[in-house]
DNA sequence: TCTGGGGTCCTCTTTCTC
DNA sequence: TCTGGAGAAAGAGGACCC
């Protein structure tokens, strides 16, 4: 989906209509948060996804700031997924406002029936999206990306090195700012180039299971199936205070009901679990985990209310001031 | 100066058991 | 009793995704 909170919130409220809209946290741009999502009229000021609000704001002072509001984002998702789900089964979810879709039973031409969607989540949500039709999924996903707002891209095996190989290796599902500047300092920018490198380098610079990651993706070779169903492996909750504290009764109020939080959406989903982590992260932006591992699964309150309190014994709180406090339930088990 | 929240997966190290 | 290897599990950190 194309801008996907900032289309929802434009689409409810037509007098945002052509207007720089940001949407993240709590809304307000003076306070701790990042952008969500900056409509296309908000990103000509320099304002994309990840970027503290208050940046944005010094960038763009007359944008729309609003909070996140994943009950209604949610609902918008779920219609256009059913959509999605008349043409074909087989959906793969990939988070809120994207899903891979299965059309090799098909008979249509790609064209139609990407047209066809596109016509239907609109008559269904009033919303546009860019879909990208491919082999694969790397591939897919790169296409999707290629022609937005409102984008239909289809790509063919024969297309790979004249329009996948000229892009930047940061294209690539799974190559981040960390890889990207590693492979700068190789003198790999393009995913040509990251095709031309030999298996061996790329194992020697990335790691066994990443370096054959790269070297397949880079020549457009992906067979991984679509995943129709899966169980969470962890259900966490996290806050990050308005202003650092080393405050321990403030660290441990929060703790506590994060903790509370956690437990009551693990239980309601059916789950018990082994493993709690509690995360820290200071004032320096360096991030800690304490993690302890039970002999039993558990879904009580007092045991993992204790066990975290445990986690959080084994920091030193004194040091420094805290910025943010975790707590993630992990090893989880089906009641 | 600024850097959210909810996840997954991978790697490296430590710890324990045989 | 000491030493060491193999393998599993746990713990910590980090990269990446939306």
């Amino acid at each position: 989906m194309d801008a996907f909170y900032a289309a929802v919130e434009q689409k409810r409220r037509p007098e945002l209509k052509d207007k720089p809209v940001v949407i993240g946290g709590s809304g307000d741009p003076t306070k701790r948060g990042v952008v969500s999502t900056a409509n296309y009229e908000a990103r000509k000021y320099g304002i994309h996804s990840a970027m503290p609000l208050k940046t944005a704001y010094t960038l763009c002072p007359h944008a729309v700031f609003l909070p996140v509001d994943m009950e209604e984002y949610g609902r918008l998702s779920r219609l256009f997924k059913a959509v999605l789900q008349r043409f074909s089964p087989v959906m793969e979810d990939v988070g809120i406002d994207e899903a891979f879709l299965d059309l090799s039973d098909s008979n249509r031409s790609p064209e139609q029936i990407g047209q066809e969607i596109k016509k239907e989540i609109m008559a269904a949500t009033g919303l546009t999206c860019s879909i990208g039709i491919a082999p694969n999924k790397l591939l897919a996903k790169i296409a999707s990306d290629m022609q937005k707002p409102d984008g239909l891209t289809i790509i063919t095996e024969r297309d790979l090195e004249e329009r996948i190989w000229p892009l930047p290796v940061r294209k690539l599902w799974g190559v981040g700012p960390k890889t990207g500047e590693h492979l700068k300092e190789m003198s790999v920018h393009t995913i040509g180039e990251l095709a031309a490198v030999p298996l061996e380098t790329l194992v020697r610079h990335f790691g066994m299971s990443y370096g054959h990651y790269l070297s397949k993706a880079s020549r457009g070779i992906d067979d991984t199936p679509l995943v129709t169903h899966w169980e969470p492996k962890s259900i966490s909750r996290e806050t990050t205070f308005q202003t650092d504290t080393d405050h321990w009764q403030t660290i441990a109020k929060n703790l506590a009901d994060l903790t509370r939080e956690t437990v009551e959406e693990v239980r309601e989903r059916g789950y018990r679990c082994r493993n709690i982590t509690v995360k820290i992260r200071f004032d320096d932006f360096k991030t800690h985990t304490r993690a302890t591992t039970l002999e039993e699964p558990v879904d009580t309150l007092e045991a993992i209310r204790k066990a975290a309190f445990h986690c959080l014994g084994n920091f030193d709180l004194k040091k420094k001031k805290v910025r943010l406090v975790g707590v993630r339930l992990g090893t989880l088990t089906k009641k």
